[in-house]
DNA sequence: CTTATTAAGTCAAATGTCTTGACTTAATTA
DNA sequence: TAATTAAGTCAAGACATTTGACTTAATAAG
């Protein structure tokens, strides 16, 4: 009956997976542009007026467009300008750290209407997932009480937590969490919240709020350094968030480094992690950002000599960013206090020499990105978000989620 | 009149990208699968019998596809399987290196009809693009001779050299070909042939090559590491060629290596040129191939000296790979002899410890890829291929080439 | 002030591609 | 010999985009 070995191929599509690609570029030209009129829309995606015209009647019925006054510009009917409704659509985003899990409720344009957070007691995930149900439950019905019809409009929950994802562990090593690790988190988000649940790891969470509402907005090529309590790139690579093929792409972190006669993984030696070490800090310290952000304004020593030494492992990894990706353009983000980020950057420059160095470009090399310690669970509901409404080769084909 | 700034927005889709689409695929799952019939084909790519019956009619009109003898499997009416037509189109590929250029010609299937080489004389550009026309004529009037109707066929021509493309040069940096790049290569051989060319760098085009016939055959993440007289690494990601912003992805010759207090570049310690260097060797010595092959059996003291010090790198680099983009395997290829290639896999191993060692792994982490001097050629001559006929994000989109 | 021109947007019919459901064909199994 | 299973076809239907003519409403020109 059954051939011997499975069939593989991509999927086919059809009018609905036509249909939805075209509602999603309008959405995604006027998240880029701002307001459009359907005219403008039209030239743009190189669609007809009339399919324009049925797509924005269709979204504004939807709820995620709305008109505007119409405005004048020289000769011919006025045009009217649509903009994206941001009470649309709703997303829950959760960042699960080591010590603390943050939420947030997002719209559809990116704005944080809620944000709260709970402590995560050393008890493990079992106990851990508990604490950050009520958590979203809480988001959720606060969420409820900004603006009404929102459940309706939720597209889903995002999740960032540190990676590797489903690495064979060292088996000890405290940086990877290697209790959640092995936790079946979606699972059980799924079951508990009843949302379609969207896990990557802070890097990619940093990235994917860049490209919403920060410095990578209608980039399809750049690539976030991201530098929290560990490090990791979060990659857009053609315009949609590059994974890999197992959700590990990005985990520079991990890249060992050579040197003395021994190798150290970049983790170790540029993160929050390693600045807490160097300073005999307690990560747990629920001041410690604060405390931090003084010290580097205060010119602290310490904090001087980590930067120096974080520089050097930082402008190398942005070298080999550039030189592997090409991206347009490097965004430093992170959940590090501002001012040890503004030292970092200062201390960073001037940058190696590349590919990136090109005639005629535009961008700058490196951008500062977010640094606020909400900016992944931000990114983690734009997770949903992005999901739900960019256009992505995978939502135009057959039975995709 | 003009608004002030340009519209950005990504293009729409209509029934002619669907239609488009759907064809890929079905011929994307002959490539993979070999031989499907119309029930496989519609259940592989989930679109109905009927669909599936029209489409690989037309396949058959155009002399993409034919059946093959029914087979009986069981109950129920015997099947017809469909394959891929060889002769259903062709491409010409070429390949600019420092001293030669070669051209091949492959039929839809990517096995080689005919290959030819010239030298390329320190004239230039201008002298070169000559010979090089020269050279694709004569390779198009071979291929007539072999298969008549091929030029009606003759999707492309594709086109490798050494990157990067573009960079602002460092002057004069005898490894960058820094003539090439300021001349108008593609523009010249699109008017001195009348096809659409494809431009790629040689590490990208040995990526080509693995994924039509080689070890990536299906493999929708996979990096090329590829030491010819240079490095680099092709990248395959979500089943494509991953270019960057500027086509410059992958180039990981042009990383910096610390060491000793001072920096180099990968492309100086671990690639042919630095083998060259190592040996006091003329590149352009025709017999330089073969005399290093023999030189690797024997087992001489130079070419060990150096394996060992490439393998440390190639090690790293390989370590780096996995850990940035988490692809299924890693393909180490190259234009270097047979024999140097199985010595330094044999020297890189053991792998360095990363994200790669994942419970259940199925392919291996380094897998020997293509090490043969006409795999460049045969790459970019797939480029065209796979541009015209795999299934791409960009082919359904309106106004795509 | 009137008319021509330009551009936005709508209407209704046409087109193209996929889907649906019934049907035919041809094999194996009971 | 009849029931079952599966491949593949036929013809009608569904759906989204396209086409071309038309309406509306502004500015520019005479």
């Amino acid at each position: 009956m059954n051939d011997s070995r499975p069939i593989r191929a991509k999927r086919g599509t059809n009018h609905e997976g036509t249909s939805a690609h075209n509602r999603r570029v309008m959405i995604d030209a006027l998240r880029i542009n701002g307001a459009l009129s359907r005219a403008d829309l039209a030239r743009a995606t190189r669609l007809t007026k009339q399919t324009v015209s049925n797509i924005i009647e269709e979204l504004e019925r939807d709820g995620l467009v709305s008109s505007q006054e119409a405005v004048r510009k020289g000769r011919g009917q006025p045009s009217t300008p649509y903009r994206l409704v941001p009470e649309g659509a709703f997303a829950v985003g959760l960042q699960i750290d080591r010590h603390v899990t943050r939420a947030v409720a997002v719209d559809l344009v990116g704005s944080v209407l809620v944000r709260d957070e709970a402590g995560l007691s050393p008890g493990g995930p079992s106990q851990g997932a508990k604490v950050i149900l009520d958590l979203v439950a809480s988001v959720r019905s606060k969420l409820a009480g900004v603006v009404g019809q929102s459940e309706k409009r939720l597209v889903g929950l995002g999740v960032a937590m540190p990676g590797p994802f489903g690495v064979a562990g060292s088996g000890d090593d405290p940086w990877m969490m290697e209790a959640w690790q092995k936790f079946p988190l979606v699972e059980t988000l799924t079951a508990g919240t009843g949302l379609d649940v969207d896990l990557q790891n802070d890097a990619a969470a940093a990235a994917t709020a860049e490209r919403m509402v920060g410095a990578a907005h209608g980039l399809d090529h750049a690539v976030c350094l991201f530098v929290g309590y560990g490090i990791g790139a979060g990659l857009i690579l053609n315009g949609e968030l590059y994974r890999g093929a197992n959700g590990n792409a990005g985990e520079i972190g991990m890249a060992l480094l050579f040197a003395d006669g021994k190798s150290t993984p970049l983790e170790h030696r540029a993160s929050l992690a390693s600045l807490y070490q160097h300073l005999s800090a307690d990560p747990a310290d629920p001041d410690l950002h604060a405390r931090i952000n003084d010290l580097a304004l205060s010119g602290d020593r310490g904090i001087d000599a980590w930067v120096e030494a974080a520089a050097v492992d930082l402008r190398w990894s942005i070298h080999l960013i550039e030189t592997l990706f090409d991206p347009q353009t490097v965004i430093l983000c992170g959940s590090a206090p501002e001012a040890l980020v503004n030292k970092l950057i200062a201390a960073i420059g001037p940058l190696l020499p590349s590919i990136a160095e090109r005639r005629g470009r535009i961008l700058p090399r490196l951008q500062p990105g977010m640094a606020d310690p909400w900016s992944v669970a931000l990114g983690a509901a734009a997770g949903p978000i992005s999901h739900a409404f960019d256009p992505r080769f995978a939502a135009i084909l057959k039975d995709s989620l």
